[in-house]
DNA sequence: TAGTGGTCTAGACCACGAG
DNA sequence: TCGTGGTCTAGACCACTAA
């Protein structure tokens, strides 16, 4: 694989050295060359190579030691869901080691309650989809997601969302719109306030409650995230460096 | 304040920027000077004031607008707790709008659980260290958390560990090492696996469970922390871009 | 079209760690 | 001491947005 210039030169690089890393070329607990190496091997600036490897030592990843090197980490391997890009629940479904699926239960249309509507900055009784979501780890329910959009946003007001996308591409393809950055409040919840999906084959334990709310760049808040996770079959794990 | 050459450029830079952000000289949801005007104005190169603001914008605090401008976001004003420095719990009470203050319960010697040396890659029954410590929030307890040290990386073996130090500088302090990057785990808890403290006040609800990893910048494990969150006091967001 | 942030370069000097 | 990553500069060109 080579550098070609039409896509960013950074992307490229990221993808290059993530690629070696998840493939073996660089070893978990292995150093890797030198920057100075890299940018000559790559054909590129040394500071679009730091740039790069910076995403990884951010997600910790990659270990740098100044006046010695840049090692990966032993973490690599477990490919735990990472902090920082999307937030994406297949994913971390996979890393946990199981094989995600999805289910699409329900969506429909109706009108925001007064919290709905504080919470995406609109009037109460406004129109808004709701797609509930259900994500299996194997064979068993894992992660069950509410998304909330708000009409009002719709470029066309009879589109039904698509029930297959990630929420950033749902409200791109619905909205045209950009999420900029998300809020992620998370909580414990008891028994008898989990959905119906999960009591069948759990004790009587709480669950993680996720909201999440998207907003674009313009700080405008574009929908409403709402899941139960299932902390006892998979794990929510942050790093941060 | 102007900038002084001895400390890093940058991290002067960003608190400068800091400053007029929570000062009000740049108000929320308005635009901030450009990149080319701040770094005439700051006397440093362009590059310099970018990876200040890139801090920011990585909290939320900060919008970007290609083709536009900064923007001061209306997130900067809830000081909620942002992701990616170090997770301080006081400043977690003080950003939900109450009094911190930490109290010391319990400090002892022991020796390394099965459980506990896995995940400190050590032997079971090394000794260790664990320090018990209360945080209030106005006058109710919010969070406790147990911190536990091997005494193996300590330098005087006879070292008694600070309760009133963040785990951060109580690892430099006692062993000499710097935190390069930690792993939380989190996890809803039940009733009965609560602390008793908490269980004067609440009623029978789940709490949150964190359990965090502490790693030096070899990938060695250097101490651990277990804390229950009352997150029906306490929220607990993150913000991601 | 003018000005903004986004990307990239080539070079410099420094702080640090291993040998 | 030498090579590493950490910091910083001055400049360039591009993509985008608002006026």
């Amino acid at each position: 694989m080579s550098i070609q210039r039409p896509k960013t030169i950074t992307a490229q690089v990221t993808e290059i050295l993530g690629q070696r890393i998840r493939d073996g070329v660089y070893p978990a607990n292995s150093r890797i060359p030198s920057e100075s190496e890299l940018a000559e091997d790559l054909q590129v600036s040394r500071t679009t190579v730091r740039n790069a490897l910076a995403k990884f030592a951010a997600d910790g990843l990659l270990i740098r030691k100044q006046g010695d090197g840049t090692y990966v980490s032993s973490q690599a391997s477990g490919i735990d869901q990472r902090y920082g890009g999307q937030w994406d629940f297949s994913r971390v479904i996979e890393g946990n080691g199981f094989k995600p699926s999805i289910q699409m239960l329900d969506r429909q249309q109706r009108t925001a309650t007064a919290d709905e509507a504080e919470q995406l900055n609109i009037e109460a009784g406004q129109p808004l989809w709701t797609v509930d979501r259900l994500f299996y780890a194997d064979d068993f329910p894992a992660i069950y997601v509410t998304n909330i959009l708000p009409i009002a946003y719709f470029h066309n007001k009879q589109a039904i969302p698509d029930g297959t996308l990630h929420i950033h591409d749902l409200l791109d393809s619905v909205c045209g719109q950009t999420v900029g950055y998300a809020t992620t409040d998370i909580e414990a919840v008891q028994w008898s306030d989990i959905p119906r999906v999960f009591k069948q084959d759990r004790r009587e334990r709480p669950m993680l409650k996720l909201t999440e709310v998207f907003y674009n760049r313009d700080n405008l808040p574009l929908a409403l995230g709402i899941s139960f996770y299932d902390d006892a079959r998979l794990r929510l794990r942050l790093i941060r460096s």
